[in-house]
RNA sequence: GCCGGGGUAGCUCAGCGGUAGAGCAAACGGCUCAUAAUCGUUAGGUCGCGGGUUCGAAUCCCGCCUCCGGCACCA
């Protein structure tokens, strides 16, 4: 089978602040099970993303403490990228958005969409802060509804009665930010022509039978009433509006929004330049056979169904950087989504995540105490797949001990330490028996039927099948009774563990994407060398501008691993097996109870 | 308010037109190689409420209650 081109385009997280697992756990995670399973199936997968750093509320940051919207970037960035690179996220770049790479791609694209007509001039009555001169965004705004009379009701609707409202409306408007009222003034704004691209999208969407339902449907719905989009901030942080007469001004900028969504355009050409292949993120983007998948949160769910798609059929294969002529991909438009994953929302201990409240763990704090795979496990098996879904400390524990730990880990600790102990190699087996040959066909059959759940993003049932395949040996070993049989007749014993080590070998391959760490240990308890999967690395890019950013990639092209059933070779020495997994106290749910309280206060 | 998605065993969730399912928790029993891990058996639900379509409805339709999200300048 040829070698399928994957995009696994993820979500790009706010650098405002250090990330909570919930953010992982709607897209991290699930992306790179995907990416990772792609990978071991021999299939050639670019997974880009990158912190998102513009926009106010990074700014807001800024003036808190004193300091330059750049330098909070810095922080966040650094901080975000170690998070995911300890837990594990296979990037093929994740980078940031104040690269000048970034800059001159968002650019193109701003400035083709302007040439061809899709971005047009508008003037509008902006609020600003009164102190700072910036835009004040209407969610930043308050002041008493004219509806209901509550006083805390913000520039965009009033919480208290419901009523959709405009900064105009509110009696007594002030900034959220420093009490101020806002001053509201006329300013010229651009904004993307959506409604010029209502057609082909509507065409298009309802083409994709194979989204999830309520992606479709939310994206169909939004269609209906398209307007044009304001696309730029009066804002000095942001990427500069590329045309003569805005290329002085440092006080109207690109939409944060506008230029995040280019991120997994631009990450891809930063791939390839820094790979020293500066065309080959052509092979996803023009190549027509090539296949992308988006992973977000389902508050994200419009702007990679309609308002990025929208885009890219403005660009089509047009500007600086898509254009190719005389190659490979001369005149080929950028290719639409073909799949957008979105989830839905993790609670935490039943309310939502609220930093300033302290209903909050952060992924560095959860890291420093716990495993990383015991969290993918968490995330996967309990996260918010179809539903919103709530993450309590009793949860967490239960299910590692008595699912990944009792389970898996225990299989593999019975498995690997008899054999250790009686064989200190793999043992040549006897003649199989039917019972013999039946486990290992329903472990090998799980290549292919937990393969089929990864490959449409159906995570939690792929990996509920994989623990259901771990249990069947379980009850194999319970029935054959190995650690009796070998008092008698040592040749049956040596048979029964050859065909458990062939199952948790082939198990071990099933389980990699979900959990690579541990995969990764079991692999060399195997007596197996070299990496399965990965290592992630850090990497320094230093642009033509002298700026140096760091970026998160790994070699994944050495991965040694293939998404095969077992062909562990009879005489293979093993190694000292440890524990694979952590069993946790159940003291552990009253500490974080009682860290997470002392937080609140 | 409008739009979308949920409400199924004590808990977490799957099923989405054809005799109610899984894991955990509970009760009992087996095993003791393994991180007291594991294996088996049992028990447990008028599938949010009310109507309708159908030979047959958790599953389709209508109304209602309730929870979550979105509603365009939060990102």
């Amino acid at each position: 089978m040829m070698p399928e081109h994957i995009l696994v385009a993820v979500a790009w997280p706010y650098a405002n602040g250090p990330r909570h697992i919930g953010h992982v756990a709607g897209f991290g995670v699930p992306a790179d099970i995907f990416a990772r399973y792609h990978r071991l199936r021999g299939n050639r997968v670019l997974m880009i993303s990158g912190t998102d750093e513009h926009g106010t509320p990074i700014t807001l940051v800024a003036d808190k403490e004193g300091t330059t919207p750049q330098a909070i970037a810095d922080r966040y960035n650094k901080i975000i990228g170690d998070d995911l690179y300890n837990l594990g996220l296979s990037y093929d770049t994740f980078t940031r958005t104040t690269t000048a790479n970034h800059y001159a791609v968002t650019q193109d694209i701003f400035r083709t969409l302007y040439e061809r007509g899709y971005i047009i001039r508008q003037e509008t009555l902006g609020a600003f802060s009164a102190t700072t001169g910036r835009t004040l965004p209407d969610r930043y705004i308050e002041g008493t509804c004219p509806i209901c009379g509550y006083d805390e009701a913000r520039g965009d609707q009033c919480d208290n009665c419901g009523s959709q409202l405009d900064p105009t409306d509110l009696i007594n408007p002030r900034s959220k930010v420093d009490g101020q009222p806002p001053v509201f003034k006329p300013t010229e704004h651009f904004f993307l022509d959506l409604p010029a691209f209502a057609e082909q999208l509507r065409a298009w969407i309802d083409q994709q039978g194979h989204w999830r339902p309520n992606v479709r449907n939310f994206s169909l719905n939004f269609l209906k009433e398209l307007k044009p989009r304001a696309i730029t901030r009066d804002l000095e942080w942001g990427v500069p509006i590329p045309l003569p007469e805005y290329s002085n001004r440092d006080d109207k900028k690109i939409y944060v929004w506008f230029d995040a969504v280019i991120g997994y355009l631009s990450a891809s050409i930063e791939w390839a330049r820094n790979r020293g292949e500066p065309d080959a993120w052509r092979e996803w983007w023009q190549n027509p056979d090539a296949r992308h998948f988006y992973f977000m949160g389902k508050d994200n769910i419009v702007f990679h169904t309609v308002i990025w798609p929208a885009m890219l059929l403005g660009y089509g294969a047009g500007g600086q950087f898509g254009a190719n002529p005389g190659g490979k991909y001369d005149g080929i438009p950028l290719q639409l989504p073909y799949n957008v994953v979105s989830s839905e929302f993790l609670t935490m201990e039943g309310k939502k995540f609220s930093s300033s409240r302290g209903i909050v763990i952060y992924v560095n704090d959860f890291l420093s105490r716990y495993d990383a795979d015991a969290l993918r496990y968490f995330l996967t098996i309990a996260g918010p797949e179809n539903q919103d879904t709530d993450f309590t400390w009793a949860e967490f524990v239960r299910r590692n001990n008595d699912e990944l730990v009792a389970t898996w880990g225990n299989l593999v600790n019975r498995t690997l330490s008899n054999v250790y102990k009686n064989f200190g190699s793999v043992p040549q087996p006897g003649p199989l028996t039917a019972a013999d040959e039946q486990v290992l066909a329903e472990v090998t059959g799980g290549i292919e039927t937990v393969g089929e759940l990864l490959a449409a993003a159906r995570f939690k049932a792929a990996l509920s099948e994989a623990m259901r395949l771990a249990a069947q040996v379980n009850i194999y070993l319970s029935e054959q009774e190995p650690w009796k049989v070998i008092k008698s007749d040592r040749e049956r014993a040596a048979t029964i563990w050859y065909v458990a080590l062939r199952c948790v070998d082939t198990l071990k391959i099933i389980f990699t994407p979900f959990l690579p760490f541990s995969s990764q240990r079991l692999h060399e308890y195997l007596g197996y060398d070299g990496y399965i999967a990965g290592p992630l690395r850090f990497q320094d890019v230093t642009e033509a501008d002298g700026r140096t950013h760091r970026v998160l990639t790994g070699d994944y092209d050495q991965w040694s691993g293939r998404w095969e059933p077992s062909a562990l070779p009879v005489g293979q020495t093993l190694r000292q097996p440890q524990p694979l997994f952590k069993k946790l106290d159940e003291k552990v749910v009253e500490e974080e109870l009682a860290r997470m309280q002392s937080r609140a206060l």
